[in-house]
RNA sequence: GCCGAAGUGGUGGAAUUGGUAGACACGCUGGACUCAAAAUCCAGUGCUAGCAAUAGUGUGUGGGUUCGAGUCCCACCUUCGGUACCA
């Protein structure tokens, strides 16, 4: 009887369905195990075959902890809310939700096709109402709520206000943007909507200024991502950074326990140290400068306030408060026409150029307060807005980008720190005797920035200071397609929170969503919407993507809860995600947000666990090859041009696109070269489908030594998405293979976390080993099992595989023990194993890894039950004693002969015999013996003098 | 730029704690079966020299530590992910 997956995995597709088996209980005896996928976007180009990897490896995961007696919740949903259906609603007129809704479908089809064992009826998508009910709720929790120093935690704002009526805001320690003092009796006189911009310098959902990307020629705020260059990225309009008042969320509130509580998790070294950088703890003073003719002082952090004597001026972020006034009239034209320049560079661009600095002269003076002097203030794009106080002191003896900015601008540079004692330290180290300084003259740098800590809080100038670079979370998108604000605006501005009542706030239907006039979201436009209470106006603009991304994971423990986002009983069942797989692109951005808002909840005393991922491993990313003409000619340009990356470089990106080659491969000879015979024959077959251009004449020609003409094509590993025609559809691998084909073989790719380009070159491997491990069980005439014990060879084949890989299923090396898989099963065939008792737990064990195959030989085997409700196999050691092994002899290190030996043998013993052997007797003849390493059950080193 | 990761045969990769580099596959070469093909099976396969035994060499590059380094240390190169509005 052959293999034939199709008839097999249909039926037992159909089955499980029917039989519900992979619906789980929160009521059970079992321990829980909760095993949790970074759920997808639904994008319209489907799953493609990088998707499933993690997945793939979650669900081996889950189903290795079934088998060992756990309840497992394992659940999958969709992120649904995003920009590109709201971009193919702009395009198409198709409605976000549909398209949307379409996408899911086709994703879970998709899905179904591999057989995850995914509770379905816990599926949750972050775009229904009943469940964006809940994400608008934790939102009202933010807005509610402040973050108390003091107790170091969340707590409600009413508690805040009541300080406020007792005795003003002298004596709060909170999470602040607040800078004015006020008594009682003051905020008491204050107008509502005072009040209100002064609560929303505490609130943990706030409302501040902040700068998006505003492209005039296309009315509309653009994502980072849309925009290359300060030119957006559709039609190369000017883009520029424009001030809007938004919502945030003070996660820097957070950032202490955010940082502290990274030691109690399971993840990666890389992902903490990420998460920890992000963070970016430092302490330094916080520091007043005056400025010469205003009352107005500047606020500087600085980390080494020890330089303050090579302070020779000071920069502030073009983005600046202060800018304006400090502008003097000499020095306006300049000062604008530079902001005019900075309001088109991206934030990456202004920190990556090293190269060239670029500033201007206000024209305003500040007085460095120690050494009396006056300093210049300068503009600078290297300081940033958001990064401590958006002003810095310079000390360009002492720091790198201080010193570039003074060298070109021709600024006085003193030199403060002597590292003569310390050869080998840069700029970057902390080290060195301070010079030129009056009173640090002489000390060490260490003990200096003491010195100044204490000196700066005596003179009242500042004090020390914590600083972090983790910024506020811009939480106002002008989009349609997510979730709305449950706030609403009386005539004076005030916002005003939706009762719990009102929620979910649903979405108005629009059959327009091209953005509001004024960049405003889409929202705007639906007038009765916005008024649907009296007197007052919603909130126009939506939450970001990461809003329904950030608590999903607690949603799923009780998907369908009408009263709760999820009830005590089944929060305090799974309390948190015991494995969570996902993409490193994930590393700071989602994981920082959801453990923020998973600590607030804690604050909240609605989870139990203070952190959401307990162990957390990365899928590498399956990138795809992509193929580009080398010598490249333009449609709209005549010159020719070198290669892609010359291209990329000039950064031309409205001449034409690089030509693309999709799915060239197979033309191509050993040399990635493709002729022009078989170019023809490429682009009628294959290239004429995706844009490839066709015209030979686009494309430089070389002439080989046989007069073949031929360009060389650049191959090149990228990213799969659905522009670059890069695609591999996982249905189409499993239409051919089957899904079990399909899930090994993505496993046996390489290990889970690292990427790898997408090949379907060795799948014929995994293919043959199912049709080989199926052939076990059965001969010509049908199933063939034998009841006869064992040999030991026998089970000590089935052993090893059972401990390597259990082994290697709790390190998430799934690769080898697909191979393990592979030995094993060749070994069983080389002694013709057909023992049910070998073979029984083979299934069992190879059930996590191909679940269909191993169900239907589970069931022909006579069994009622499914394979997946089976009993892990016990591994014993006693199968595996060896009493003989071969040890490696090596002469300096170097092998030069092998020899088998009893495990039982001494040092003295393995070395006598080790001496005997004619190849050692060769190489250490008349030689001084110096030493002989022996590592039992190992290997042996003979050491000999030259 | 900054933060993080990865570089091993023709290809994907293995080597878990410093101890036989290349497991397991793909590909390729030769053979068996066959009228033939597919499928299957057997043998070989890092590179160089050699009929062979064998010798030399070999884990991105250059140094170092060690009896012994793919693994540890230092410096560098290349590629990939993130860089706060792609998700």
């Amino acid at each position: 009887m052959q293999y034939h997956p199709e008839n097999i995995e249909s039926k037992w597709r159909k089955n499980w369905v029917d039989t519900q088996l992979y619906k789980i209980s929160n009521d059970s005896t079992q321990p829980k195990f909760y095993v949790l996928d970074m759920f997808p976007y639904p994008s319209g180009a489907g799953l493609h075959v990088g998707h499933p990897l993690g997945y793939i490896a979650s669900d081996i995961f889950a189903r290795y902890k079934r088998l060992n007696g756990f309840n497992v919740l394992h659940p999958m949903g969709y992120d649904a809310f995003g920009l590109p259906a709201e971009q193919y609603a702009i395009q198409t007129g198709v409605h976000p939700a549909v398209s949307t809704d379409e996408n899911i479908v086709r994703y879970r089809e998709q899905l179904d096709n591999i057989g995850f064992s995914f509770d379905w009826s816990r599926e949750v998508k972050t775009s229904d109402p009943s469940y964006y009910k809940w994400t608008q709720w934790i939102f009202l929790q933010l807005f509610h709520h402040y973050y108390d120093q003091g107790q170091d935690k969340a707590v409600h704002i009413d508690q805040l206000i009541a300080t406020f009526e007792a005795e003003g805001n002298k004596n709060v320690k909170a999470a602040n943007t607040q800078d004015e003092i006020f008594t009682s009796d003051e905020w008491k006189q204050k107008t509502a909507k005072q009040k209100d911009d002064i609560l929303m310098n505490y609130r943990l959902a706030y409302r501040k200024t902040g700068y998006v990307n505003w492209c005039e020629a296309l009315g509309t705020v653009l994502a980072n991502d849309e925009v290359k260059d300060g030119f957006s990225e559709r039609g190369g309009h000017p883009v520029e950074k424009r001030a809007m008042m938004q919502w945030s969320l003070r996660i820097t509130a957070y950032a202490e326990r955010l940082l502290n509580d990274l030691d109690t998790l399971q993840w990666s070294d890389a992902l903490k140290a990420m998460q920890r950088n992000w963070i970016g703890r430092s302490e330094g003073a916080q520091m007043f400068f005056d400025i010469v003719g205003h009352d107005k002082k500047l606020e500087i952090f600085t980390t080494r306030p020890d330089t303050i004597f090579g302070a020779t001026y000071m920069v502030l972020a073009p983005e600046h408060d202060l800018v304006p006034q400090l502008t003097t009239a000499d020095q306006k034209d300049a000062v604008e026409k530079y902001l005019e320049y900075v309001g088109s560079r991206s934030e990456i661009d202004r920190m990556a150029e090293v190269k060239e600095v670029t500033g201007v002269f206000t024209g305003a003076y500040a007085l460095n307060p120690f050494t009396n002097k006056h300093i210049p203030i300068w503009l600078g794009e290297y300081v940033l807005k958001d990064y401590g106080t958006g002003a810095i002191m310079a000390v360009p003896s002492d720091d790198d980008r201080d010193k570039v900015f003074a060298g070109k601008f021709g600024l006085e540079i003193v030199d403060v720190v002597d590292k003569s004692d310390y050869p080998g330290a840069t700029l970057n180290d902390k080290v060195g005797k301070i010079i030129n300084s009056d009173f640090l003259n002489g000390m060490e740098v260490k003990d200096a920035i003491a010195e100044m800590f204490d000196r700066i809080e005596k003179l009242g100038i500042g004090s020390k200071k914590i600083n972090y670079k983790l910024r506020d979370a811009n939480y106002s998108r002008q989009r349609y397609w997510g979730e709305p604000f449950p706030i609403a605006y009386d005539k004076e501005g005030v916002a005003h929170a939706l009762r719990e009542d009102q929620l979910p706030l649903t979405l108005p239907e629009l059959e327009n969503f091209q953005p509001a006039s004024g960049g405003k979201s889409p929202l705007a436009r639906a007038e009765d919407w916005v008024g649907q209470i009296p007197d007052m106006a919603l909130e126009t603009d939506t939450m970001p993507g990461f809003a329904g991304s950030s608590w999903y994971f607690l949603r799923y423990m009780d998907a369908a809860n009408e009263n709760e986002f999820a009830s005590k009983k089944a929060i305090d069942y799974w309390q948190d995600v015991d494995l969570y797989v996902g993409g490193t692109e994930h590393a700071v951005g989602h994981l920082m947000y959801s453990r923020t808002w998973h600590k607030f909840l804690y604050d909240l005393g609605i989870v139990p666990t203070i952190e959401p991922f307990k162990k957390l491993v990365n899928q590498g990313m399956i990138t795809a090859y992509g193929y580009y003409a080398e010598n490249l000619k333009f449609e709209d340009e005549s010159s020719l041009i070198g290669n892609i990356k010359d291209f990329e470089a000039k950064q031309n990106i409205h001449v034409g696109s690089p030509i693309r080659l999709a799915y060239i491969n197979e033309y191509l000879d050993g040399q990635n070269r493709i002729t022009k015979g078989k170019f023809i024959e490429y682009f009628e077959k294959t290239g004429k489908q995706y844009n490839v251009i066709g015209d030979s004449t686009k494309y430089h020609w070389a002439k080989d030594e046989n007069s073949e003409e031929y360009f060389t094509v650049n191959v090149v590993q990228e990213k799969m998405s659905k522009s670059k025609y890069n695609v591999q559809n996982p249905d189409e691998v499993v239409a051919k293979y089957g899904a079990d084909c399909f899930r090994m073989y993505e496993m046996f790719l390489g290990p889970l976390e690292q990427s790898k380009p997408w090949d379907t070159k060795g799948i014929d491997g995994v293919q043959k080993f199912l049709r080989k491990y199926w052939s076990l069980y059965y001969n010509e005439s049908g199933l063939n099992l034998s009841n006869d014990a064992p040999t030991a060879e026998e089970y000590k084949i089935l052993h090893t595989a059972i401990k390597k890989i259990s082994e290697d299923i709790e390190r998430f090396s799934f690769n080898t023990c697909v191979s393990a898989f592979m030995v094993c099963v060749n070994e069983l065939k080389r002694v013709e194993c057909n023992k049910r008792q070998i073979l029984e737990p083979l299934t069992i064990l190879l059930a996590p890894f191909a679940p269909f195959i191993t169900e239907e030989l589970w069931a022909n085997m006579g069994h009622e039950g499914s394979v997946h409700k089976a009993q892990f196999p016990h591994f014993d050691a006693k199968h595996l004693v060896q009493d003989t092994i071969e040890y490696p002899v090596s002469i300096n290190g170097k092998k030069r002969d092998t020899i088998m030996l009893s495990a039982q043998l001494t040092q003295e013993e393995i070395q006598a015999q080790v001496m005997e052997l004619d190849q050692v007797k060769k190489y250490v003849e008349g030689k001084e013996i110096q030493k002989v390493i022996i590592v039992l059950k190992r290997m042996v080193n003979i050491v000999v003098k030259e």
